[in-house]
DNA sequence: CGGGTATGGTTCATATATGAACCGTTCGCC
DNA sequence: GGCGAACGGTTCATATATGAACCATACCCG
């Protein structure tokens, strides 16, 4: 059990590390790639709810992004609770970039674990969810 | 690779959650256990090697532990720069009460995996380490 | 139509983690 | 003995995440 913990735990900090190369983490780009994946601005709690966070996350993290110039808040003209996430043409070719190192990682990957072992730990971790 | 992902963060939720039982957070828990386990008081700086997270995090971690009344801060009488975490005996319960909380959880995992794909899943994530 | 409820976002307090900067102490070596 | 490097701990800034409290707006129903 402990070891699923570790490996998961040294995944991501590759992962991290890697996105670092470009200016991103793994919190940013998830924003980003449901914004481009989308191709609409969406309200903060779509975010939320597809990033399976609570609302006050993606404040912040919007923030940040936004500071960095990666996305813009725009106003929701049929709700005016509402705000919408538009990404920037930067965040965009962030994204892509970010898109480009997650790709080699899952490269890397595949490439250390056969193709055998692969479906056997797939199944095994959808029974556990 | 995000099904290994999510899957250590969902199990590190219900972890976290049935700590949270007993007034732990995994962090805490694994200090204690490493104070527990060590039988003597030991340097902050020798927590963060055996906890894997840097010196910093240590002092905000004990900190926290120290407020809660599970652990105590004593000087070390052979080198002055050292500090010393002591736990208390209330700390030594908690650490107790949390492991038995883990053992749960590990039961309910081994239960919910054959012994054959745990072998499996084992001999996966030891080659990815 | 209005009043109560639900929704959307922000703010605040808190927990966890990192890394840089700092300071005091110890140690190795000339 | 003394000096410079290494070590140990704290502090600070920052990133990520949660959950409670709050406010404005929207919606539903009698």
């Amino acid at each position: 059990m402990s070891s699923l913990l570790d490996a998961a735990h040294a995944l991501e900090a590759r992962l991290e590390h890697q996105l670092a190369a470009v200016g991103l983490s793994m919190s940013k780009l998830g924003v980003l790639a449901q914004l481009v994946e989308a191709g609409v601005p969406l309200p903060l709690s779509a975010l939320a709810t597809r990033l399976c966070c609570v609302r006050s996350n993606i404040t912040q993290l919007v923030d940040r992004l936004e500071a960095d110039g990666l996305v813009r808040r725009v106003d929701d003209a049929v709700d005016r609770r509402s705000v919408l996430a538009q990404v920037t043409e930067l965040g965009a070719q962030r994204q892509r970039a970010g898109a480009a190192e997650l790709a080699k990682i899952r490269e890397q990957f595949a490439q250390s674990l056969p193709a055998s072992d692969r479906a056997v730990l797939g199944r095994i971790l959808a029974a556990l969810g």
